[in-house]
DNA sequence: AATGAATGAGCCTTCATTCAT
DNA sequence: TATGAATGAAGGCTCATTCAT
């Protein structure tokens, strides 16, 4: 019945993504996932054999959900360039903000871990694809005139570090969203007007 | 005898500096610090009782070390504002580089840790003092004409936020030093010619 | 259905067959007899509760092939003493030299379990009817005159503790076949020619 | 603290011996040996990390007891070959009949364990010796006439089978003295009077 | 001060067995 | 009959912390 193997792994994902948001990655033991979902010790390996495993599901999961309805491509022909640069940096600020209701911690850890194992992370990846997707849109506003952006590449790698940047504050301690908007107004200021 | 207990703290200060530079902070065990330093068991609990509380002090001990002989007031003034600008940014390079060689990650893992906790952890102190050091340096250029900087506050913030990101990206994964150097060009370009 | 039961019995007991010579009988897991036989782990369970009713199957059902066509009236009617002599050891080497491929160490290992637990094994009874066959074949021998045997049940007992030995320490550790051929031309010389 | 180490070492050796000799050896877990040992789960790591590196130092220790005050060189040149074929027959009968108060049967499933896994054990070295010292028996009393024995070699070999036999038969089922005593008074028989 | 053996709680993992479908 | 998900007990192992010496 792979149908109802595929909703409880659902389910575990669920809920394995709210003690990942909480507690972070190395906190977590199989013991809190298994109490989160109410289930048997046993019954969690039937389908995750390490909260590694676990918990690159749960972020494979979180990144479906994310890009979720969207249509890129037809973003960029629909919206002005303005717009969507405003929408990317708000679905930044999102995750900026989650705390305790966010995996920023947890990746963090991960990549962490990863990186002392001479592991692959999925950071990298995720860091370049926004940054790619930032880039693009730096670009057809400068095309198109909407910026004024001399070197898109590089103002949009900037972008992505001061946001990784406050990814990280804001996970190390309190940061006041005020704060946090008057970073992203001033780098959305390089290029256009707020 | 203060000034034995005193060396001894002092080195185990250093031994666990080592380690926790290598391991991160949550892998850090008492047994790591004990084999590390080499004493026993019941040694190390003389002088920490817990792994934070040395964490606490190996922090503690390497920012003495980092602003160590500088004399930031003296520097003020004998020195251009490009020049301590340039100086700043190089120290903050070399913690950006310091894979497996400087706290960087370790102190993320604390700060991560504290949040969860609500414990109140020094990642924030830390951001702040070097922001404002880093104000201070863009108001002089900007006063004496070195600098072109409409917002010395504001932009020092951003330039931090950058640094913090791209400290976290190299915790994260393996970033070039080609690339560290644009970025920290990026920035100065800002306000300044490079 | 009593035939397509036993048919799956049947089944279950020759793959089970398999695994119990390869594994021996203390490592052998439910989950190993349901994977060699790709079956659910509820439906062994209608056949077999256990492993150990499953493995007192598999050794009769071992006895019965074994004894397999064989009639041993008709052969001591129709074969001289020495011919019967030499089947009978032959028999005995196939066991001897099977490691991997016969049951030798499961039922050394299930017997070693009975013992423990005050339960009755099969080892006993399967030694006891062994003997009792050689015993005969060396009276025969003897009334015929074929062999020189005083006594043959002092004798026939000897040579199954010998070959119990060499079972033992063919299950034990790599024993060549020379050395077990010698052996066996040894024990034989006792009372034949060979 | 060495002596104070090995005396617990020793006295973990002899707690396990009774556990190993009454279950054998794949029964047996950490915590039957602990709670022989009445020390802790973690304690016990301390000296020994497995099961099996426990057993090895059991075995070694049972050997050297074994062998005890009894220095071989000189007893070959004090005592008749006869007395002392006697006195190693008496040695094996120890064996023999030690169930549930003897390592037989944990030596016997190590030593299958070991073959499945590939691994060395010390099954074949201690046959060997055993049998090299009976062989020697064996040519020594051919020589000076006390024994008539064709091929010490064959005999030696022949003898150690049957003794293992008897072993193995003894651990698996009840095996009554006086039979035990028949084979061996049938074995000294061949070669000499009893 | 210093040692390091000892403790025991806590996490990981496997497996026989059950049970709703 | 047959399935296989689910359970929970049992065993393995590690680590912070204590304590007699």
């Amino acid at each position: 019945m792979s149908d109802k193997t595929d909703s409880k792994r659902q389910y575990i994902i669920d809920k394995a993504t709210e003690v990942f948001s909480k507690k972070g990655y190395k906190n977590v033991t199989m013991k809190d996932i298994v109490e989160a979902c109410e289930i048997s010790r046993g019954g969690l390996y039937l389908y995750y054999s390490s909260t590694e495993e676990l918990f690159l599901d749960v972020v494979k999961n979180a990144e479906e959900k994310e890009s979720g309805g969207r249509d890129i491509g037809k973003m960029l022909d629909e919206s002005s360039m303005s717009d969507l640069v405003v929408w990317f940096i708000k679905e930044q600020k999102k995750e900026i903000l989650g705390r305790g209701n966010s995996l920023v911690v947890a990746k963090f850890e991960y990549a962490f871990y990863c990186r002392q194992e001479d592991k692959e992370s999925m950071a990298k990846s995720e860091f370049d694809t926004a940054t790619k997707v930032l880039q693009t849109l730096l670009e057809r506003g400068a095309q198109s005139g909407e910026f004024e952006c001399m070197s898109p590449k590089s103002t949009a790698a900037n972008m992505m570090y001061t946001i990784t940047g406050l990814k990280a504050a804001a996970a190390s301690y309190n940061l006041s969203e005020k704060k946090i908007d008057a970073q992203l107004v001033y780098m959305m200021r390089q290029f256009m007007d707020v």
